[in-house]
DNA sequence: CGCACGACTTGTATGGTACCTGTCTTTTTC
DNA sequence: GAAAAAGACAGGTACCATACAAGTCGTGCG
């Protein structure tokens, strides 16, 4: 599907900072080699997701700062815990370097067989589990990490030591079911349902340099979201 | 058999990381050096293994991939479906007026005996169950909702018709496990692990006037989150 | 100033092309 | 004789090219 692929990468373009009006669809088109009706297609799927707007008689625009407008709300896990005066406690299961899964290595950018540092955590809210967090990180950031630093201190405190200043953060979020190890670790029954976060962390110049997988037991948790409604007239699909 | 062995190659190739869309029939006829119909009959083969899905005139594709729905920009079921390609069906189920549960009462300012339209509708991505959706509002308001209505269109396009205006949206993310009825809805297992999605929508005077429930099939299904990294407390746990 | 005109834009519709899957029949091969 | 190959056709989808309607804006003329 073109007109996907064209509106992930007028997305991208977006999310980067681009602001203000679009070339118009004849522009784009000669652009990237597309017809207009394709363009077209694209941009549409875009105002379907508020990003843009258009304005007929005059073009397309990015919807008035739509990063901060739809993201800026979200409370996570750990937040509300701060926020409800829970004291928030880490304990380190495992530190080890190894070959990178491979879809973490792709995300990182890793070659197939690159050595990431592997760090699986277990945070407890006043001392009751409640969070199983594993954390992957190239070898060659980790090399400057020690067991105590990530026991005491967040990665998002450790990174900016080591001149990496996070960008953006991009959280996936679905269920699963409690493998036996896992489910032991939170302290609830084998199969019970999960919330299962990956959390990928940026660089600023959009190099991936954290993917971090929380797993919360459902009946503990909740994440909210927050974001106003964007209107969007005529959606394709009736 | 050949197309057996077929199959086996293309299941190697596609467990080992191949994702969306495959080479088409002819294609890999000529790749392997064997004929359209015996490509058919190993896609069929993974077909039926739930591998592989084909859409007709457009191709074959794994299915493993989730529908990723990002939050914050996607307002509704319908265009993250679009998004991914897939086209999108809705069939209702209930059709009610009947008193509120209480939390829905609750939220929707009703007196604890009020009274609610409730919508009960699956979602479906390319004539497979997607979404099991319960959506509330006050009796009221859809009155002058037919069910006509809520199987054409989605709630965000019919309420602006009666005079509502949305202004935000909050959404709280849970997982739970698949009762018995939903289950069967979806087509999972009993117990399987959904992502549960309450959504509150507010009018521009900040009364709630739309409570829905909507649950995805883990395996189908994730929400994506993208925000610009702050150093609240949010964001400090990684 | 007032106004018409043209150059641009988005919105909408249509015909045509290329390619895809779905299904069938016939021929070849082992 | 069964499996595979080869071919043909129908039904669909995505995309392109084109045309035209409708809206906006700047320019220049009277």
């Amino acid at each position: 599907m073109r007109y996907v692929q064209l509106a992930d990468t007028i997305r991208d373009r977006i999310v980067s900072g681009t602001s203000g009006a679009l070339p118009s669809e004849a522009e784009l088109g000669t652009e990237f080699g597309v017809s207009r009706v394709t363009v077209r297609r694209a941009l549409e799927l875009l105002r379907d997701e508020g990003l843009v707007t258009a304005r007929r008689g005059v073009g397309w625009f990015v919807a008035s700062d739509p990063v901060r407008q739809s993201l800026g709300r979200v409370t996570t896990v750990e937040a509300a815990l701060e926020a409800a005066g829970a004291t928030a406690g880490r304990r380190v299961l495992e530190f080890a370097f190894e070959t990178a899964p491979t879809d973490v290595a792709k995300t990182l950018g890793l070659p197939v067989d690159g050595e990431v540092l592997r760090v699986t955590r277990l945070n407890l809210a006043d001392d009751e589990p409640f969070a199983l967090v594993t954390v992957w990180v190239s070898a060659r950031l980790g090399a400057h990490l020690s067991r105590a630093d990530v026991e005491h201190s967040t990665f998002y405190d450790l990174l900016p030591l080591h001149g990496v200043e996070p960008g953006r953060v991009v959280q996936t979020i679905t269920a699963e079911a409690a493998e036996g190890k896992t489910a032991h670790h939170l302290g609830v029954p084998a199969g019970s349902p999960l919330l299962a976060c990956r959390r990928v962390t940026y660089d600023r110049h959009g190099d991936a340099v954290i993917v971090a997988e929380h797993r919360y037991a459902a009946h503990l948790t909740a994440l909210e979201v927050e974001f106003p409604f964007t209107q969007t007239p005529g959606a394709r699909h009736g």
